[in-house]
DNA sequence: AGGTTCATGTAACTCGTTACATGATTCA
DNA sequence: TGAATCATGTAACGAGTTACATGAACCT
């Protein structure tokens, strides 16, 4: 699983820009997945040699052009091939909790402000999935991608109520 | 955030090996990060040579030598240092959740596989992380660390959950 | 005048994985 | 006999990030 099946699979959805795909990155996509620019065109690029996509230059006025990539059949026999392949191990990163893990080494005040801030991240992105999660209310989309959407908010504001307990929890210790 | 400050982590806790690290990773870390031998051995040789670890060669009977590494008053500061840095971005690569995402284009049959799979691992990694809770009770462990390690379980149970029930509402709907 | 959004692109780099090699011991 | 555990190590490779460049339009 790398950039090359997550573009195709964005692109089996409906064509979309470069910048469109950023977008969904990181919105719908941030609890699984990221990609910045400096990958995502060098993809296309590929992708478009393998002839899994092809692009149309599109005008816009009052913006600069775009180019709206489309995948094509055999790009959509690829994807297929991912999505039968095994699943693979989650792969994370989490810098936050290995701050936590490791707090005793901080001062109180530390700790709380390193708390605290993660709290208010973790709620502005519950926000803006949520906002999402209305955007998409009453369209017809498809249940698996909106129990992924919800799974990622469920998760976000777990880890909100465990923080904003375990901050208290501390304050009253001390 | 990178290797180098979490293996600093590791042995700021107590000394160990390189195969005692890589332990810790896929137990108490599982959670918030990973890494190969291929990254671990070539780190623990460039911090010794940074000077913020040393070894010593212990000899075991019936088991190969191993190197204790410690980590040095420099390695400390080091590891202050990334500690009073700015949290990074959470980084996530969940491949079965692209899977799902886009399991529309899968068979009803397929999708279940791929859910019940996961239940599966999941629970799993679950008791494996509960064994090592009871493992720690009684301990005097860090009441930060004792977070993090519950934390992971919690968040862990509540996807069993979600796609136990998302798995339940399928078989109903079909 | 300066910041933000939209939009695409490349080059250098870095981190980390995969795959391999080695080898003793223990267990079924 | 063969698999699993313990234990360390390296070389080649790959994927993706960071930082930069460009530029128009819009908002304050």
């Amino acid at each position: 699983m790398k950039g090359d099946d997550i573009i195709l699979g964005i692109l089996s959805e409906k064509p979309a820009s470069g910048y469109e795909i950023k977008e969904r990155f990181s919105t719908i996509f941030s609890n699984f997945y990221n990609a910045s620019f400096g990958s995502i065109y060098p993809i296309l690029h590929k992708l478009t040699d393998e002839q899994k996509v092809t692009f149309k230059t599109v005008e816009q006025d009052g913006k600069p052009n775009k180019k709206i990539y489309s995948i094509t059949a055999q790009g959509r026999e690829a994807f297929q091939n991912y999505l039968s392949r095994p699943v693979e191990n989650k792969k994370i990163k989490w810098d936050f909790m290995v701050h936590l893990f490791y707090s005793d080494q901080l001062t109180p005040n530390e700790r709380m402000h390193l708390i605290e801030n993660e709290i208010k991240t973790r709620r502005q992105e519950c926000q803006e999935l949520e906002a999402l999660k209305q955007t998409l209310a009453g369209k017809d989309v498809d249940k698996n991608k909106i129990f992924c959407l919800e799974l990622g908010i469920k998760q976000k504001n777990m880890v909100i109520q465990e923080l904003e307990w375990f901050l208290d929890s501390n304050m009253h210790t001390q």
